[in-house]
RNA sequence: GGGCGAUUAGCUCAGCUGGUAGAGCAUCUCGUUUACACCGAGAGGGUCGGGGGUUCGAGUCCCUCAUCGCCCA
């Protein structure tokens, strides 16, 4: 009885039918949007990276957002409760950034708030000079512009055929993710973790706000050593070595390695400043590169971080330059702390660098001190400066380089859970196991503890208040914490409990904290968002520790990190049981996607040509952690598979009878296809296991390709096909049907639009219980009676019919040519094997008859007729 | 300067616990009536980065050097 006939099979594959289709059709039945935490079964839940909406998606997140898919897709065929939330990150500089640039606005927190900011955008228009808003209407903006990002992202994701559940969709600025953040800050507030101190810490001049050291990086920079004469109170002069002329007035000591000969005896002595005359002390230090510039430094507040330690050390004076803009602030010399020489002539040098870039004050400080006028005897810059290339630290998204100033900050302890947070890490598995190393090597070379706050407006803030003395002067040791009942809240416009808003900067009264938190401090709070924390019950005691988390490498020291941080000092646990680290795309000449070089692919334009399944397949073709480069090659082969699973599909299907019975195989060579196949589901299920997914694959395409298509199908094509056999050809059929259908299952995870289509076929107008093959069960071994077969008759089998095919092709003859006689030379170890399928072999050749000689080859050996 | 990866066919890569080198693509040759020209079959092509060592035996383990990439100073 024939169910499926030919016609209901199109010529053709066109991927972007059956692709929108699909996609369309899984939305409409919410296939993949029905978490239930209350199911019996087991729940395998994902902490999903929420990308960064800040304008595009790149081919890297459909890289990677395709890995962690492919293992989604395996787990709920394996009969797990997937919890697959999905989020945007859309508080954060990207954000503000870009929302300058699209509006042509700038944020100004003085500024008032209007009505309606976009129809005053629009008077402003695009050529005028960015429009001042206020710190209201500036959020309203960040809003509208990741709503329309987030909005194409999710048609990106849902074209990729990522297998979310939507109704877990958040963003980091909704409700939730604000109140968690708060409530966090509030958890460890509590705890004791975090302070707030004014100590010097990394600044940013070009955004004006504080960064953590895991924002910042080192930068190859062009530089220049200047050497300058100092004197001393004792009439000696040295010279020492800068690469920051334009702090010499912030100059606070000298410092030279205990162990140099040439500078020991200045050592305990003070020396004085150029210029600015003033009186700073000569002292050692084992940290001093004798062998760098001249071997003897100027320590100012603050050139680095050694000048910090150093004036913490030897309890230095502290004399500011650096404004927080970047420019130079007015002193006055001869004031306290600012005692000079010759205070006038100070103030007059002085006043030629004050209010002046860092920039232009070097210039002209170096003007000054190579200026023999200035000085007695002659100019203090000996020589001329001396060109280097030296790394210079910047925050990431900045021009200018990182400053460090004193400023107040709010910090998580970390200095003293480094052993903590290790210990986390050696209970998560990482794959592959050698980024660990990462994450341990960040931790260990941690130096300062986590800034969290930030001079921004986009963002959470902090749930804080400040009490203000009479002189208005606020309490920063004892802030006012919001009530965790009143979250989230907006300390600018919430009053604190107790107070009322008239009280809002009086004297004793109150003042809002106007930071908001480092965008880091609520993205480590995925796993608590997406498990609701402490909102729905337990909902987070199910899903938590997630089973995976997937990202890409280059946040492990931001993402990963501060995520275990979190989970540590909240919970003492570890925030998931395994990390899965995809690597990077890269371009064809292996260089490192970036907008700036411009070799950014849009996966749009790769779909399009080549369907979705077979971008998948090109992510499915490289190993966790390894980086790929970006080759049409691989979409190529993609798309390839995806063509040959649907015609042998057509193939097989075309014909096959509605329903089959597996006892129905008796056929040597079929109940050998079968033991093979059960061969390969064992590894390929192991592998899918282990998140080695490419390694499945693998496997798959090669009993695919090698063994079904272009053998069994070959050796059985005439016995199911196009004679009756009775009973033998019941059992081909039904072995082509039950192994497609599992093979299509296999394939489903990587190919899922194809293998759903296909799907369709067998059972969608045939099945009252139809449903899609994602939600089907993961094939398990095939239970048959073997009796003496196993998978060596179908190996056999595609040797001797691979050597008559040589043979042809050796005579020029067509593969489908017919022949009168072949004969098979094997040894004797295997001729029972061949002669168990040997009628198979001889219609796949078309050879009249066939015979078996016994000879001493390895394999086989075919001779025609 | 410290750490981590990589180095295998023209290209992209696979080779788990050591046992006579693999795949895909590309190249060349052959083959169009019926699942598939978005096809099929076959062939050529590598002293596994260099040098040591362990071993009966090393692409695989150890040491060392070189080159490339990444992470961190």
């Amino acid at each position: 009885m024939n169910y499926i006939s030919e016609d209901i099979f199109p010529k053709n594959y066109r991927h972007l039918d059956v692709e929108g289709k699909i996609v369309r059709e899984w939305d409409k039945e919410n296939l993949y949007s029905n978490f239930n935490p209350n199911s019996k079964k087991k729940i395998f839940s994902v902490d999903t990276p929420p990308p960064t909406a800040s304008g595009y998606l790149h081919i890297g997140h459909v890289f990677s957002y395709s890995h962690q898919d492919f293992i989604v897709r395996f787990r709920r065929m394996r009969g797990e409760e997937i919890f697959y939330p999905m989020g945007w990150d859309d508080n954060g500089l990207p954000t503000e950034r870009r929302v300058q640039d699209y509006f042509n606005v700038k944020c100004d927190p003085e500024e008032k708030s209007v009505q309606n900011i976009l129809g005053k955008i629009k008077e402003n228009g695009k050529n005028s000079s960015a429009l001042k808003v206020s710190r209201k209407n500036f959020i309203e903006l960040c809003h509208i512009v990741t709503t329309e990002d987030e909005k194409v992202f999710k048609e990106l994701f849902m074209k990729i055929a990522l297998s979310v559940d939507w109704n877990h969709e958040y963003t980091t600025i909704q409700d939730l993710p604000r109140e968690l953040a708060q409530k966090s800050f509030i958890d460890l507030y509590e705890k004791g973790f975090v302070y707030n101190t004014d100590n010097p810490s990394l600044w940013d001049p070009e955004f004006q706000t504080a960064v953590a050291q895991a924002e910042i990086e080192d930068r190859e920079m062009p530089g220049a050593f200047h050497d300058i004469r100092f004197e001393t109170d004792s009439n000696e002069s040295f010279v020492i070595s800068t690469t920051r002329p334009e702090l010499l007035a912030a100059c606070v000591g000298v410092a030279a390695h205990p162990d140099d000969k040439r500078f020991k005896h200045l050592i305990g002595k003070n020396a004085i400043t150029p210029l600015f005359g003033i009186k700073v002390p000569v002292f050692g230090s084992e940290l001093v590169d004798m062998e760098k510039g001249t071997g003897i430094l100027m320590v100012c507040t603050f050139g680095d971080n050694v000048d910090v330690q150093w004036w913490q050390e030897n309890n230095l004076d502290t004399r500011i330059i650096v404004n927080k803009y970047g420019r130079l602030d007015e002193v006055s010399f001869g004031s306290n702390e600012w005692e000079s020489e010759n205070p006038e002539k100070a103030n007059n040098f002085y006043f030629r660098i004050a209010g002046k870039t860092l920039k232009q004050a070097k210039t002209e400080i170096v003007e000054m001190l190579s200026d023999k006028d200035n000085f007695e005897a002659e100019a203090a810059l000996v020589g001329e400066p001396k060109q280097i290339t030296h790394s210079v630290r910047f925050y990431e998204r900045s021009k200018t380089p990182l400053e460090i100033l004193s400023t107040r900050q709010w910090f998580v302890k970390l200095m003293d859970k480094k052993e903590l947070l290790i210990e986390k890490s050696n209970q998560i598995d990482w794959h592959p196991d050698f980024m660990r190393k990462r994450f341990e090597n960040w931790t260990e070379n941690l130096q300062l503890d986590w800034c969290i706050s930030r001079q921004r407006f986009f963002g959470v803030s902090f749930p804080l208040w400040y009490k203000l003395d009479e002189n208005c002067k606020p309490d920063y040791n004892n802030p006012i914490v919001a009530d965790l009942s009143d979250l989230p809240v907006d300390p600018t416009e919430d009053t604190p409990s107790g107070y009322s808003e008239s009280d809002r900067g009086k004297s004793n009264g109150f003042v809002g904290e106007k930071d908001v938190f480092d965008t880091w401090f609520t993205s480590s709070l995925t796993p608590q968002i997406g498990g609701k924390w402490d909102k729905e019950n337990s909902f987070l005691d199910k899903v938590f520790p997630y089973d995976i988390r997937p990202q890409s490498h280059e946040i492990i020291r931001t993402w990963a990190f501060y995520t275990v941080v979190k989970s540590a000092l909240h919970h003492n646990e570890i925030p998931w049981k395994n990390v899965i680290i995809s690597g990077w795309v890269l371009d064809p000449d292996r260089k490192k996607m970036s907008k700036s070089k411009g070799n950014v692919v849009v996966p749009n334009d790769l779909i399009e040509v080549y369907g979705a399944d077979a971008v998948r397949y090109w992510a499915a073709s490289a190993r966790l952690g390894s980086d790929t480069a970006n080759d049409e090659q691989i979409f190529k082969v993609g798309k390839k598979l995806v063509v040959k699973l649907f015609n042998a599909s057509k193939f097989v299907l075309n014909g096959s009878p509605e329903y089959i019975n597996v006892s129905d195989i008796t056929e040597p060579l079929d109940l050998s296809t079968v033991h093979l196949f059960n061969e390969y589901l064992d590894e390929i299920t192991e592998s899918m296991e282990n998140f080695q997914f490419s390694e499945a694959l693998n496997k798959l395409e090669d009993f695919f390709w090698n063994y079904f298509t272009d053998n069994y199908i070959e050796l059985v094509k005439n016995r199911s096909k196009f004679n009756d056999y009775g009973h033998k050809t019941i059992s081909g059929l039904t072995t082509l049907r039950l192994i497609l259908e599992n093979l299509l299952k296999l394939f489903a995870p990587f190919i899922p639009m194809v293998t759903e289509e296909i799907w369709g076929w067998i059972y969608r107008n045939n099945s009252s219980n139809y449903k899609s093959i994602h939600l089907e069960k993961w094939p398990e071994k095939i239970n048959l009676d073997f009796k003496n077969i196993n998978s060596s008759q179908l190996v056999i089998a595609r040797e001797a019919i691979g050597a008559v095919r040589k043979e042809k092709t050796n005579e020029g003859l067509s593969l489908g040519s017919d022949l009168n006689n072949v004969s098979l030379s094997v040894n004797k170890q295997v001729e029972g094997t061949l002669r168990d399928v040997i009628d198979d072999v001889k219609d796949a050749a078309r050879s009249q008859s066939i015979e078996i000689n016994i000879g001493s080859n390895e394999g086989v050996r075919a001779s025609i007729d």
